[in-house]
DNA sequence: AACAAGTATAGAGTATAGTCTATACTTAAA
DNA sequence: TTTAAGTATAGACTATACTCTATACTTGTT
């Protein structure tokens, strides 16, 4: 598909899905047949990629950080175990990130139990 | 007690505490008393505080989102109703996080699988 | 054929959250 | 007492992640 295609499917905007193709988060191919024109096509399983670009930012992660952690997926440098404890080391940061939101909202609602009563 | 001690206890490096300040998340008060100096006292109670916005920032929470909430707690402006609502809010959005992660986690667990069958 | 709409590329501009430097003054230790 | 360390303020600089503008070319519609 193309990138207003992608955009659509995905809502991301074409400035941020260029912006992320630029950071190396993927390559749109230009069809090889037609030669008139430099518009790259994009594969459908990107949308899935994006989708989990984007859940892994609202929670905190950096593109560096997901980058590099998407990229140890289909990149040949990495062995067997090396993907497979990239992928634990951000499971072990969700499973800390689950924790922290769960002290918060502790607080939170310790804060609530003093609004309740008046404590401020 | 003075900035560096609260850098000490919070691990927050002063440069950003007086960011903090200056960004409205507390005011220093400096000792009425002692007129040779400017230096500001800064509570204990803010190292819990500081605790709250290092947690909140690492699970992607903005500053001003964060100030907005604890604003909320010690102005007088918010009526109780109010206070509790803007707790609320945040715990909605904090349960809606927990969620996110866990996707991302089983997303994660998903490529984990694949990498051992060697599907990629 | 004309023209609006889509695409590519490059580069400038913006918001957020720091981080660092310079300057000046104060305090505590040797 | 001199000197190192701490404090305050202001402003410059940086990194991240966009967001927008300008330019040029291509495609589809009328």
């Amino acid at each position: 598909m193309l990138i207003n295609e992608l955009s659509k499917q995905t809502g991301v905007s074409i400035h941020t899905l260029r912006y992320y193709e630029n950071f190396g988060f993927f390559n749109g191919v230009a069809d090889e047949k037609t030669k008139t024109n430099n518009y790259k096509n994009y594969d459908e399983s990107l949308v899935e990629t994006i989708a989990l670009i984007k859940e892994a930012k609202e929670v905190g992660f950096t593109l560096s950080e997901i980058k590099y952690l998407l990229s140890s997926w289909t990149n040949n440098k990495f062995t067997v175990a090396n993907k497979m404890e990239i992928a634990n080391v951000k499971i072990n940061e969700i499973d800390a990130k689950i924790r922290q939101l769960k002290q918060v909202k502790s607080k939170l609602i310790r804060m609530l139990k003093d609004i309740e009563n008046g404590d401020c």
